[in-house]
DNA sequence: TTGTAAGCGTTATCAG
DNA sequence: CTGATAACGCTTACAA
């Protein structure tokens, strides 16, 4: 079995306090003793349980991270960007994937809480918010990523999504294009946000949308799949395409080029994440880039200060995005 | 606070061995008194501490998972199958993205071992045998997935990668291929494996492979873009070319385009995995399918075989990749 | 059927 | 400096 402290202890001829004390470098150990049990340590191939360490009231160095799928590229860069900065404070991910399942969400949730995860990042779309009042009613840590908190007491990061549909529309009119079809995700908040920004600018332009040309999607292959055709079948084909995500995008790209349109010049899309998709697709996609990284870093240090003071609730960050320019939108003259 | 077992136990006016037999449903318990403590821990929102539950020597239901890349789609879409299987029985995965780095893989192991997870899933290059053997000796139960166990001792769930580079090398044969490139992994066995599967075909059919075309690559962005470009530029430029995986052979096809080398006119493409890359890219990827469901599907049970059974080593389940037939790879006249 | 008490591996308090 | 010892929340003999 696995030795204990108490293992230590004996083959050091010391007690188990001071076993847990040169562990911790808490108290005062002669060095003699504090190098002896360390020798000791080693030859035992001691591991301080953190079973034990977290019943006694410490923490677990968790995370539980919720997502909705992680096969989606943008979601697996958040969780890599996630792991990678919890690891460098010594916290380790839980992860779970709802799959967009509402029931998934709330035993994932029930099973972080008896895990005693010392905080838990949803980057899930809130639907029943009651679970997440009840978070906060517990004074558990939490914070939303990349989706609308559902109340302004949790901790959230998000990118200005608003801001990014805008540069969108902005960015379109700008190429001519005025009749613009969009594969939104109705089901995120950031979805309905982007759409949202994208309006304003074409209002602001004082041009109209035609409200058939929204179609819903998420961020998945087979509904974006129909999505997309839905969109390559509408009576007036649109000149361009607002794609949510990256995914969406390449998978419209990918619908159209099986019927014969040519991206851009017979329609031209532009798509949302500036995951590796966009680079690699043909034509390299145009599209809005989320500052993943800074994101991943704003979520866990917030995160860790609302765990180290369990009063810290509320706070938020909102970053830029930025529009990335490649080739698959083209000049229109309308 | 969280409530405890003791704040259910005197809401209740039973003592806590009363309530740990309701929720563990061990001995006899009498109905009225068990719809009693129910009813108190609902009231309460109790939910017994997995912490607790795991120092009396029960599992912890956490199941370690050692990664390369979390952002690399074929890894990903394992991470979500593993998870998925992991989930339906209770368990929840701690993810380990090492990023090709074997030291955060020695601190992910250590981390892992002091949280006491239940068992281990490595799909990682095994790199320093050592450590593995450790998890041997001390009976911690795990599994390499994807990747050539270090020792016959450990379990683990592959394909057969060598069979797989054979069907390339017999499926571009046929189609007329006998100047082929290789892009492979030379640090993953299943890269190698795959190399030697191929080798072998070609030297069944009597055809000479020139070394020069066999160049090396991570799967991973950077990496392959480079390695393209030495492929693009070799002085004999071959027909055809095996990419070690979807996601090096779309980076591939993209450095292609740049170059304004067609595909599959000016040279056909091959890829491995079958990710969601190969079926979005334009033209659609020929490659060799990994079952990645059922190949979670083992890895879980089978780790869940030696968890139950601490004994149960040297499980191996090895399973047949097949070949998806797309546009990505066209007939030369040799 | 129910309850008492020991034990799981730590940390931390408080005497020595 | 060092070492008993209680406490953390739960399971499980063993008694009652």
């Amino acid at each position: 079995m696995k030795p204990t402290i108490y293992d230590v202890a004996k083959k050091a001829g010391v007690s188990i306090a001071t076993v847990s004390k040169v562990i911790n470098n808490t108290g005062r150990i002669s060095e003699e003793r504090r190098k002896l049990v360390m020798k000791v340590m080693e030859e035992l191939d001691y591991q301080p349980s953190s079973v034990a360490v977290a019943l006694t009231g410490k923490k677990t160095f968790t995370i539980g991270v919720l997502i909705p799928d992680i096969s989606n590229p943008f979601i697996a860069e958040v969780a890599r960007a996630l792991e990678n900065e919890a690891r460098e404070t010594g916290y380790t991910i839980i992860l779970c994937s709802t799959d967009y399942q509402l029931e998934r969400e709330h035993d994932y949730l029930e099973l972080l809480l008896k895990k005693q995860v010392d905080g838990i990042i949803i980057a899930t779309e809130p639907k029943d918010i009651e679970v997440y009042e009840k978070l906060t009613k517990k004074k558990i840590p939490h914070l939303f990523f990349s989706v609308e908190p559902p109340s302004f007491l949790s901790n959230a990061v998000t990118i200005d999504d608003v801001r990014g549909g805008y540069l969108v529309g902005q960015y379109l009119l700008a190429k001519g294009h005025l009749n613009v079809a969009l594969i939104a995700e109705p089901n995120r908040s950031s979805g309905r946000l982007r759409v949202e920004g994208f309006m304003q600018s074409l209002k602001e332009a004082g041009v109209t949308f035609n409200e058939k040309s929204l179609i819903h999607s998420k961020s998945k292959v087979d509904e974006a799949r129909i999505a997309a055709q839905e969109v390559l079948n509408l009576k007036k084909r649109p000149t361009a395409l607002f794609a949510g995500t990256d995914l969406i995008a390449t998978i419209f790209m990918n619908e159209a080029r099986k019927m014969g349109v040519r991206i851009p010049e017979d329609i031209s899309v532009i798509g949302f994440d500036n995951t590796v998709h966009a680079e690699l697709a043909d034509p390299g996609l145009t599209t809005i880039a989320q500052p993943i990284n800074e994101l991943a870093y704003y979520a866990i240090h917030n995160l860790l200060k609302s765990i180290e003071n369990k009063n810290t609730q509320g706070h938020r960050v909102m970053l830029m995005p930025e529009l990335i320019e490649r080739q698959s939108v083209k000049r229109v003259d309308s």
